[in-house]
DNA sequence: AGGCAATTGTGTAATCCTTACAATTTTTAT
DNA sequence: ATAAAAATTGTAAGGATTACACAATTGCCT
């Protein structure tokens, strides 16, 4: 817990109790949680939590740059703590979003992309079948 | 407006003026509109046109798979009825999302997910500059 | 430690987007 | 032309997110 709150002041934001549980869940649980999945989570511990300080918090997650937003589709958001560059690959048969791992780079995206471009970020997903639904 | 008909048909989807009507402008536009963005141009040539239809028929749309849902960020939902596989490209600065073509394929890309796992699609999204936004 | 100012958290209400539903209109087939 | 089926419309309901005002907490200063 100490070394959360240490994270959060090296960004500029206050480690207050609430933003520390929240924080915790999100880099830990690594489920690309909803803000109903938090909530749901947390409000067992914190019985006086209330949703609103999830959106808030998380709002300012995101534009600190330490929780990125994760939109896959079913225009639902969720969040995901890896700031290690990874893509998402999401199960069509089970609904679960994982982090995978490329076993190579994809680097030379940035010399396929038309004149003119400049790339910021790269954001790959893919759908299909996880190993346990494919095997069922 | 003929061959939209006869398009509509072959997807067993009743070309009626309305439908024809909207999937031209998504065809046409190549904007990768929003729902609001259809309804307030349709609207000022089909006065009766009605919210919940642009709704239903979008729905119609994805499910015969002539329109692809679009999500890449701010929880918009867009629409794109461009079936050749690209990436898109939103621009940071001015907010367009285009549609851009690859140099090269990258369809090495299966030989580089983990063991197990079935993708059955691959969505590639970039954010940056366009060329328009990069020059001013 | 104590007290004050500033920040953070909470709960209700408001807003926005999407869907449900029933009635009307349009289309299709006879 | 008529009846049945399907599509469209408008209103109302639902759900998710945000605004806002007040309460609670934190950090800072002495």
């Amino acid at each position: 817990m100490k070394s959360i709150s240490d994270f959060l002041k090296n960004h500029d934001i206050r480690p207050s109790y609430q933003r520390m549980r929240i924080f915790e869940y999100v880099q830990s649980k690594r489920n690309h949680p909803t803000i109903d999945m938090i909530y749901s989570s947390l409000i067992q511990e914190i019985p006086s939590l209330s949703k609103t300080t999830i959106y808030n918090t998380l709002r300012l997650f995101v534009s600190a740059g330490i929780v990125k937003p994760v939109t896959i589709e079913d225009h639902e958001i969720r969040y995901d703590a890896d700031t290690v560059p990874h893509i998402h690959f999401k199960c069509i048969k089970c609904g679960k979003i994982e982090d995978i791992y490329l076993k190579n780079d994809w680097n030379d995206l940035a010399s396929m992309v038309p004149e003119g471009y400049v790339v910021n970020e790269e954001h790959l997903y893919l759908r299909g079948l996880c190993p346990d639904c494919r095997d069922a």
